[in-house]
DNA sequence: GAGCCGTGGAC
DNA sequence: TGTCCAAGGCT
């Protein structure tokens, strides 16, 4: 009898170890996971969950979302951070509609024009939606790849071609649990091979883990400085767009004014807003952008 | 490819 | 208070 693989011996932990979460039920959409996939780029699951569920109570299907204004998508999106997510997300609906009749497009190559979805996010919406066999690789199966098969204490910051060739050849060969599998390395590495602190013991690789078998060895060199927040324009868009957020209609810009003391770092920011397209100036004032949209706008 | 882009919880 | 982190994408 040969060796467990370690996709089928992961797959075997996942089955009864996988948290119950909704977008992973066998009746949800494309659509729906496309839309937790996005949310989930950087944002925890516990904040994603209720996001998740009002966002497609109100917008069940990517027409409904492109016939709704830019400014109600980055509205709703709330407080879970990264902004720019909620108007691609927008643009990704409309792309949706205008190049594919409004169905979540299957092929791998036009999952990856779409707005806001990348290496991961196609990948992920291809194996998890349609059930296809792709490389799905973020972070956690990145870092479990790195540990478990390199013996490498942590995983690349970016992923790379390599990590694709490098998870793929771990996959089974029948799409269906090809996709499985690639669920199953994301949620090792999310709740057991985590960043810190790994719980090895629950570990079921652990037996041919080479990170273990080499003593856990620790990372050399300089680690990474983290991007630091406080006090970085990063702060202060996240101010003026909760402004935005709060208000229907455009607000006057000394209400902006009150968010940030220095007056050169707000407008670098507000400027930066506009640039990236998320606020927009009317006159001498300034709203979500498509706040405006169907709007009578008296011309001169 | 290094840096930028939000937010909030854990420690 | 400060650090680190959480299913990336884009330039």
């Amino acid at each position: 009898m040969p060796e467990e693989t370690f996709a089928a011996a992961t797959i075997r932990w996942y089955e009864k170890n996988a948290r119950d979460l909704p977008w992973r039920a066998p009746d949800v959409g494309a659509w729906a996971i496309l839309v937790s996939e996005v949310m989930l780029q950087q944002t925890p699951v516990v904040r994603v969950l209720p996001a998740w569920r009002a966002w497609l109570d109100r917008w069940p299907t990517p027409a409904a979302l492109a016939a709704d204004t830019s400014a109600e998508a980055i509205r709703m999106w709330g407080r879970l951070g990264y902004p720019r997510r909620a108007l691609r997300l927008w643009e990704c609906a409309v792309a949706i509609v205008e190049r594919h009749g409004g169905a979540v497009p299957t092929d791998l190559d036009a999952l990856l024009a779409l707005p806001g979805v990348g290496t991961y996010t196609a990948r992920a919406v291809a194996a998890f939606a349609f059930g296809q066999r792709h490389p799905v690789v973020d972070t956690n199966v990145r870092r479990v790849v790195a540990r478990a098969v390199a013996g490498e204490p942590d995983a690349g910051p970016a992923t790379r071609p390599a990590d694709l060739v490098a998870t793929a050849a771990l996959l089974p060969v029948e799409p269906a649990e090809a996709a499985k599998a690639s669920a199953a390395f994301m949620e090792l590495g999310a709740l057991v091979c985590t960043a810190q602190a790994p719980r090895c013991i629950d570990c079921p690789l652990v037996e041919r883990c080479a990170w273990r078998a080499s003593g856990r060895t620790v990372p050399l060199g300089p680690t990474r400085r983290p991007q630091r927040y406080a006090g970085t324009d990063r702060q202060v868009r996240g101010l003026l767009l909760a402004v935005l957020r709060e208000t229907t209609g455009p607000v006057a810009r000394d209400r902006l004014d009150l968010v940030w003391a220095d007056a050169t770092q707000r407008a670098r920011a507000l400027a930066s807003l506009i640039d990236d397209g998320l606020v927009e100036r009317i006159d001498d004032r300034f709203a979500l952008a498509g706040e405006m949209t169907g709007t009578a706008t008296p011309q001169t």
